[in-house]
DNA sequence: GTTTTATTATTAATATATTAATGATTAATA
DNA sequence: TATTAATCATTAATATATTAATAATAAAAC
């Protein structure tokens, strides 16, 4: 019998209530929060990206980024441009100042990044990272329709 | 440079997002949240548990079990006890009904849970355990002070 | 070409997360 | 023992997650 605390979901929260932490005081520097970040650093290197693609990119679900867009967009982060050519879409732009808080941390999310690198192996990283998409994989499409958000 | 998308919180929550959807088609059929879940789940086996020991075991944050417990009461799967001898102290106890749905939740949870040991041999849940241990170790106390909910 | 179907962003309702603060109680200390 | 400090559950305020639904628009089918 599974003991509780070893299952999968656990074994993984764990993990990341670990390691939140460690970027959380670089977030809270900036007075922004996690999800946040996940969308500027989407919008790294891009001119543009609709709302769908960056709840694609970021793991975010669309009616949680209307509310974190808002957010950005009050703090002058981005920019909300509505497409002509298609005028369901909406792109979002990084203003100056998006781009400017990008420059100023990624070189430290970068840092943050590496120290976790250094706890472990190159090998144990590939590893790590083959088993979860072992996990991750279905084996029917009828099981990806039934629960999967993308 | 390390990509966005295969930084540590991404591949953690990529996965997560993966493997909750098996399991919350049964939490669906039983009308309860992960969360509340987690509650009952942890009271397994259990006489009763104090708040403070439930945000321990599940991770969920005391402020959240609050209403969550709230929930789980009026749906009549807990009851909440002030303890005597220590009047700061809130056991939570399972009731009748409560014993039921884990009765009924439990074999099929398990169930889950095996069809994912299935997709990986047990030397790389061993070795996925390892590498997320590792990650998740600090090297200074200062540093489980700086951020650690625990 | 008009009706039907899909897609995109959004709203709505409820549940939870995060951080700081509070009231009640107990433990520690002077 | 009177005071101070610590602990536990809870509240408060804001942000996000989840699920279902909707308005506007576009694509497909008839």
């Amino acid at each position: 019998m599974p003991k509780f605390l070893d299952s999968l979901p656990m074994i993984l929260s764990r993990s990341l209530d670990r390691i939140m932490p460690v970027y959380r005081t670089l977030f809270q520097e900036h007075a922004i929060t996690d999800q946040q970040w996940r969308v500027m650093r989407a919008l790294w290197e891009q001119k543009h990206l609709t709302s769908k693609q960056i709840s694609e990119i970021t793991l975010l679900p669309s009616p949680s980024l209307v509310g974190i867009l808002d957010r950005l967009e009050k703090k002058g982060f981005i920019g909300r441009l509505r497409s002509v050519e298609d005028r369901r879409l909406v792109y979002i732009v990084p203003t100056q100042a998006g781009r400017e808080l990008q420059e100023l941390m990624l070189p430290k999310i970068e840092e943050i990044h590496d120290s976790f690198m250094k706890k472990v192996t190159p090998e144990e990283w590939g590893e790590l990272n083959r088993i979860l998409d072992k996990l991750n994989e279905y084996k029917t499409t009828s099981e990806i329709v039934s629960g999967n958000r993308i």
